[in-house]
DNA sequence: CCACCATATTGACAACCTTCGATTTGTATG
DNA sequence: CATACAAATCGAAGGTTGTCAATATGGTGG
């Protein structure tokens, strides 16, 4: 007993067809892992919180002020700070004792933009 | 059992404020969880293509036709259903044997302003 | 060289996530 | 009512995450 088909396959003809924004555009499965991937390193207030830091300060902040902006352990922030370096968000520089970190405005710029894209293809408009 | 994720309300109205700000604000511990928890529905592939899936057929899908468009497994599927529609992004009306689910599309919305919000509170411009 | 300070790394642990197979629940139909 | 099917839920395995205490590393200054 087979029930009639309500899924529209999304051919090719249909995304290279003309007209501009009424179609809901593919994600295809490279795009939607890099998106989980950057969505995943946002998915923590304590990093959401570190990358405001950063943005507000205008400029480098020592780890010693992002530590002592939390309640966590020192062990944990580096943690948080590493796993933002990995995706490139942010970049650290040692001058003496003290590491100062700062915003990597291409990649946010990079992030934005991929973000941006993959939250358009949920909606129109 | 895990907590119920809940998404902001009206960020509408936050943004509905006066100006376009350059100055970066601050970015608050509620508006930090709340975006990591909306950041961590949204880091997994499976779960972005089917948001994907739902948005392009502008309408609703039944889930036989979502797990049909993936290898994984039947539990698995509604597993990542489940998540969707606990932080209301998605909904499912049954009807016969069948649940078709759907985009809440006020709730997307709700969702892209949130993120549109903390994502801009990450840099300039 | 030694003592000290600032970060990073390691190792451990509990909580959580993704996935699956098995089962249950809801619905239609023979 | 019995059977069959669609979807949700349960229970468990295995991997990942967030956190801390302990330790290592890198740099400064006596």
């Amino acid at each position: 007993m087979k029930k009639e088909l309500t899924l529209i396959k999304n051919t090719v003809a249909d995304l290279g067809a003309c007209c501009k924004s009424t179609i809901q555009p593919a994600l295809n499965q490279t795009q939607a892992e890099q998106a989980a991937n950057l969505f995943a390193a946002l998915a923590d207030p304590t990093r959401l919180t570190i990358l405001n830091l950063l943005a507000k300060s205008q400029g480098e902040v020592c780890v010693c002020d992002i530590t002592a902006s939390f309640k966590l352990g020192q062990p944990t922030i580096s943690h948080h700070l590493k796993i933002l370096r990995d995706v490139g968000l942010i970049t650290g520089d040692r001058r003496g004792k003290w590491v100062y970190y700062s915003l990597v405005r291409s990649q946010v710029a990079s992030a934005k933009n991929l973000i941006q894209e993959v939250v358009g293809t949920l909606i129109s408009g």
